[in-house]
DNA sequence: CCCCAGGTTCTGG
DNA sequence: CCAGAACATGGG
């Protein structure tokens, strides 16, 4: 009962599996034994694998609930396949330090996933680390996400979290995080804020609401952003950018970069954490 | 036992 | 307004 979609990719650099679903952004993958992945977004279960140019996702949805096309329609946004990156990655290489980032990661793409989830994944993200973050949201969709074939669990609605109290979320262990949560589920959940409608608000204006939000400051409002929402003028400062910024940018970001500055910043998140050549200088600070 | 983790809030100057 | 501490939890 699945049904599995081909996409052509410009080349076989067009995307990595590993440092696209497994890089901080989505928290929903895993690797499988032969090097695929597997997890939930929009409800539905695929693996993804990758082999030459070509992106293959084997669909497991719910029986009647969508068509191939709708599928088709949906990883293809998932994975941000209609942007071009190659057009980006050649602006982005106008600058010598960006050059370096994208050569180094150049499969790199924004995973564009749903704003509920990124408001509650991010938020649980705070002072935190990709591995528990990837435990407590797994924890949560098993506690209050729909199930889905196979075993798996759809992402929580907000109305299933909304009245829900702190003792409720225990086994989440999410620490000091729960009640955050359960602000961010009720306010979506009784209108309080729109996440569509943040779509029709400027930046500044959107980034403002979100902040209503307990548990959600300028870097987590940043992320539900872009990676909720695709704004892609966000750009999240969380620790790794910032001593980018500092230590690498002591002039500013370059500006040209501004409209599209929170996918230069996937480049230079992967880039400075995990290649040495980037040459942070990670204690210090004072 | 200490430090740290894709931060935010709270508190004292 | 601003620097520090506190916040839960788990791994190193």
């Amino acid at each position: 009962m699945s049904h599995i979609l081909r996409f052509s990719l410009p080349g076989p650099e067009a995307i990595s599996l590993p440092d696209t679903l497994d890089c901080g952004q989505s928290f929903r993958f895993s690797q499988n034994p032969d090097g695929s992945f597997s997890g939930v977004a929009g409800g539905r279960f695929a693996t993804v694998s990758l082999s030459d140019s070509t992106l293959s996702v084997e669909c497991f949805c719910r029986t009647g609930e969508s068509t191939p096309a709708d599928c088709e329609s949906f990883w293809r946004d998932y994975f941000d396949l209609n942007r071009d990156y190659d057009v980006l990655k050649l602006l982005f290489s106008s600058d010598e330090t960006m050059k370096k980032a994208v050569a180094y990661c150049p499969g790199v793409r924004l995973l564009r996933q749903e704003p509920f989830e990124a408001l509650c994944s991010f938020i649980i993200s705070q002072n935190n680390n990709i591995p528990r973050i990837k435990g407590i949201i797994s924890r949560l969709c098993e506690c209050f996400g729909e199930p889905l074939p196979g075993g798996q669990f759809a992402f929580p609605i907000p109305a299933a979290i909304a009245g829900k109290t702190v003792e409720d979320l225990a086994p989440l262990r999410s620490g000091f995080r729960a009640k955050y949560l359960l602000d961010a589920a009720e306010r979506v959940h009784n209108g309080s804020i729109s996440l569509c409608g943040l779509s029709r608000l400027s930046y500044d204006d959107a980034r403002v609401k979100l902040m209503e939000i307990k548990g959600v400051g300028p870097k987590v409002a940043d992320c539900v952003l872009l990676y909720g929402m695709a704004r892609v003028e966000s750009l999240p400062r969380d620790v790794w950018i910032k001593r980018a910024l500092e230590q690498l940018y002591p002039e500013g970001f370059p500006e040209e970069f501004a409209p599209v500055a929170g996918i230069a910043q996937q480049y230079l998140f992967h880039y400075c954490r995990t290649c040495p050549e980037a040459g942070l200088v990670v204690k210090s600070e004072k």
